[in-house]
DNA sequence: CGCTTTATCTTTCCACCGTCAAGTTATATT
DNA sequence: AATATAACTTGACGGTGGAAAGATAAAGCG
């Protein structure tokens, strides 16, 4: 066997691409960013890709097959960027919750459109299992960090869990309201503050005690 | 003058249509409801209007200007909610705040597209007159219901406006979430208790007294 | 090595979309 | 009554997603 790795010989071979579902993706990924989400089409990204129009039909059911596999890789970078947070912040468990807002919010700024189809869209299929797993994943982080400073498994505690849907929440809301330009005032501030601000709103809203009443 | 209110005369005259702005109004909310705004179609809201595919240009000269008009109707419900449940609920400055929380998500959950259009979708021209106002008088809402809750003006502290963006993202995010399956424990909840639940969590974020620290 | 099979990609086609241009009809004006 | 204007229809164009059929390269098998 000469040829071990066919794929791409030299230089363009051209008519068999050797990975294009990964070129898609990628593609795709670029297509959502430039034109977001409204402006996606499936023809554009295959020319994004150098092929025909038709081909990605062999690797995608749908347009809505690759935004599902889009969705899906936005989830993976997702939670990568609310660990990337916690990495780099202190071990105490309240400090680790509010890097993974940080985190989420990282992400929602720095890839807008992902972001929007991840959660504002109705394109990709979420019963999908891999995305609903990579999914779950995501939701994982936030439970596990509310457990650690709760000191209790969330999924046992419906008062941990309250805890659980509100900083997600109000850490969601505000990533929207901040794409959607509603929230004026966090262009207008240092970054340093603003991450200081949402650090005492989410302090307010998960006090460090055990809640009262 | 005979016939001084032309339009419609007895039957269907069918060519002059007698209001067709409002019927497209009409007949995109209905679209949006029935296939969602990724499935929204100019066309088809002319067919729901009993009109021929290009009559809609005379009264909206884009696909986009009906989203937007659509949009601005979305507010203007939203705001309605919001002081409805206001008028409901006991004058106290909390009571009122937390009202209008729950109007808002009242809203949202009986109106999905169109809120998803109003806040999740880049297709309305945010910066139409029309929609701009609107969007701000329903922001006035909140902003009022925090500056009767602290005593003073947001727009003039900082403070307070921090407040305002908080407890406005929080019920956005819960909104958002819930929208979008997320928070499956809602559904399960029987009304009564998810409001409480709803209560207590703005509570938890906006403490009656000034805030400590 | 040569033939066949198979997966990949291209070409062609269809239905539907938004938008534009031109034609038709009802209402308003004079 | 004649004309102008506004409302609507018809028809066409480019672009879209998707299906069908043909072309090509790689892989399997004698």
């Amino acid at each position: 066997m000469p040829t071990k790795r066919p794929a791409r010989r030299g230089r363009k071979s051209a008519y068999h691409h050797g990975d294009l579902r990964k070129a898609l993706i990628d593609a795709g990924e670029n297509e959502l960013a430039a034109n977001g989400i409204e402006g996606f089409t499936l023809r554009g990204c295959a020319k994004r890709a150098g092929v025909s129009h038709a081909a990605p039909a062999h690797h995608f059911k749908d347009a809505n097959a690759l935004l599902t596999a889009l969705a899906t890789l936005g989830f993976t970078r997702f939670a990568q960027a609310m660990r990337a947070r916690q990495a780099k912040s202190s071990a105490e468990p309240r400090a680790q919750l509010v890097a993974a807002g940080l985190g989420y919010l990282d992400f929602a700024l720095a890839h807008p459109a992902l972001f929007r189809l991840m959660f504002g869209s109705r394109r990709p299929d979420f019963a999908d299992a891999g995305l609903h797993a990579v999914a779950e994943e995501s939701f994982a982080i936030l439970v596990s960090a509310i457990a650690r400073v709760r000191g209790r498994d969330p999924w046992g505690d419906p008062r941990a869990m309250e805890d659980v849907a509100a900083s997600w929440a109000l850490v969601h809301g505000i990533a929207m309201l901040t794409l959607a330009g509603s929230v004026a005032f966090q262009a207008a501030l240092p970054k340093e503050r603003w991450e200081h601000a949402v650090d005492a709103i989410i302090g307010r809203l998960v006090p460090p005690d055990a809640p009262r009443a």
